[in-house]
DNA sequence: TTTATGTTGTAAATCGTTTTTTGGGAGAAA
DNA sequence: TTTCTCCCAAAAAACGATTTACAACATAAA
């Protein structure tokens, strides 16, 4: 039951001032029982916490961390939350942080590269410990960042020459290999649906599409189809490719939203999907894996890079002076059945360094 | 170019007296420079801000806060980021907060009571302004909160008898609504997917769903399964059902994951949602709407139940000792192709109050 | 010239902690 | 008894900002 009337001003929380009068000693000496630098089974002891418990005092943690000018935070900023594979992300370094002590504020920008400036800026103020920034479209935060003295450290859409500390997936290679999986599996008339728009991500994706396409040796037919990034933009640029063209064996949909719209699409128009058109995408749903056929994806593994990233900005809070570097990790295919008839037996699941 | 040399201390970021300094000013004045308290087109004026961008200034603003004893920013603790209803609430709460100045960090309990009582003990020892909460399930948080000078709004899994503010939607009265439609559309069979483990939402649910088999004249059979909140458990648990029983000619789950769960089985059981079984659940999802058929779904408003919750914790904030309320808001029908011949057209979406 | 009025910058106090310094008392050794 | 440690709590300084009180100066009015 909190003593209000203990306090010096109504209204406010009290303060350490407040528990060491009501206790009878020092400031300094409550803030020793609080911090665990003083045994608290003597008389002293006891009746601080008592006086604790009786004005329901909780330390100011802006005080605190002013005065010991450290904080135990880090602050997060993604362009969306709802945006699964960033969601994902969010809960797995929450996992890591919550295992070293830390602990993660995260914001969104929203895709505004002016928001996301102003996001970085505050936690810059707040002088947390480190940033983790998955980058928005047309980001400058790399720019902004490198003179800071707070450690950043880039997650998902990095810059390969960035002189900044990144973590990704290795883009090019996931996407070759799924290429290259359905160009065993028999697949000749290939859609690639793509972003259209400067992600580095993406472009990347399409690069590693292209040199598949350019190692094999037989002869394949890959349209690229631009979408733009709503599901519903990606809906009408694939129905018009659909429209003129003649029905392809496969589309590979180069990012998230791209793959439910070819879906539904597909669903649609009667294609029966794994047998007459084969699905695939970069980035693993709930959704692609409880469809019926599930829907083969490239996982990104969001386990791994939390970890990793988080090992990378740990090491630069604590001071390590080493070169800035891009991480790149592989990729996981899940190979759906949605693949179509492979030589493998459907719907068995393969790991594929990518 | 950050001038280092000029600071009192290498490695540490430049205070206000190294502003000061170079400016050949008081603190006190470049405070009143920084926060547009003087006019800045003199020369005193420029020195100042030219000395902040030599020197790389940023305020701390834990200091700066700790001084004047507020904070603009707003707690948000949520169960999961990876469940889309959550995250788009939490894209609706920014939007509000960024249009009033406010900013928000999110945190997560990952459904666990205890990480929830950590979060908002660590929330209440930054004095946030405020913070909104989305219950974990079994949680503890309403009798933490009540003592607390923080205000506090509970959102979505609120209880109906608290002495704290909630703002949630009207899930009786939606799962009613549906059910009744389901009737209209000539269903008999139904049967209802319900997590079977107390949150409080998912028991309302259920009570309008009750409520409205009672108010039905003709004679309706009902089936009641428990699932569990995994994807897979409500798999099984449905799976196990359509085993031993009579095809049903509608099935309403009542949350989302049990939604994908039921229409990935009946896709896979050879069911033609939309003709041979009707489909629909409580919570939207993007796929929902973009397979086909799409899915029907009750929409909690989220946008509104954003602006309601806002208004209410910025009187508490501004000192409104109102007493405590709970507000309800009316769900929205997304009434798709998957309820099956109604008699009105097909795919006409309709606005149904709840 | 004197007085009233406003402006503006400096010095100092303050926010709530933590940390360092100081000082006093207890106990042990000489 | 004196001296030397050791211990522990009180007092004071510090963290980095804002704000109040005050002094200095300019300008306008009398």
């Amino acid at each position: 039951m909190p003593d209000k009337a203990a306090q010096k001003q109504r209204g406010s929380r009290p303060s350490i001032r407040d528990v060491a009068r009501r206790a009878g000693v020092s400031p300094g000496c409550v803030s020793n029982v609080i911090n665990g630098r003083r045994k608290l089974d003597d008389p002293i002891g006891r009746a601080v916490l008592q006086a604790v418990r009786d004005l329901g005092y909780r330390r100011n943690t802006m005080a605190s961390n002013l005065r010991r000018s450290q904080s135990r935070i880090i602050g997060l900023v993604i362009p969306d939350f709802e945006n699964p594979f960033f969601a994902e992300l969010v809960a797995k370094l929450e996992h890591r942080a919550e295992a070293t002590n830390y602990r993660i504020v995260a914001t969104s920008s929203r895709e505004d590269a002016d928001i996301e400036a102003r996001e970085i800026d505050e936690l810059v103020g707040w002088r947390v410990a480190g940033v983790f920034v998955i980058p928005s479209l047309y980001s400058r935060a790399a720019e902004l960042v490198e003179a800071s003295e707070t450690p950043f450290v880039f997650l998902d859409r990095i810059q390969q020459n960035a002189a900044t500390d990144g973590v990704g997936v290795d883009n090019a290679a996931a996407s070759a290999a799924l290429m290259q999986k359905l160009f065993d599996a028999g697949h000749r008339r290939i859609v690639v649906a793509y972003l259209g728009d400067g992600i580095a991500n993406v472009a990347e994706r399409l690069d590693g599409v292209r040199a598949a396409v350019n190692a094999h040796a037989a002869k394949v037919l890959v349209d690229y189809v631009p979408t733009g990034d709503s599901i519903e933009g990606a809906r009408a640029a694939l129905a018009a490719y659909l429209d003129e063209n003649p029905p392809p064996d496969a589309v590979f949909c180069l990012f998230n939203t791209a793959t439910l719209a070819a879906y539904g699409l597909l669903q649609e128009r009667g294609h029966v999907i794994g047998k007459d058109t084969a699905l695939a995408g970069f980035d693993d749903s709930a959704w692609m894996a409880h469809v019926h056929p599930p829907v083969a994806a490239i996982v990104q593994p969001t386990e791994e890079i939390a970890r990793v990233a988080w090992e990378r900005l740990l090491a630069r809070i604590e001071g390590g002076d080493t070169p800035s570097e891009t991480i790149r990790i592989n990729c996981r295919l899940e190979a759906r059945e949605s693949l179509g008839p492979l030589a493998e037996p459907a719907g068995a699941s393969s790991r594929t360094g990518a």
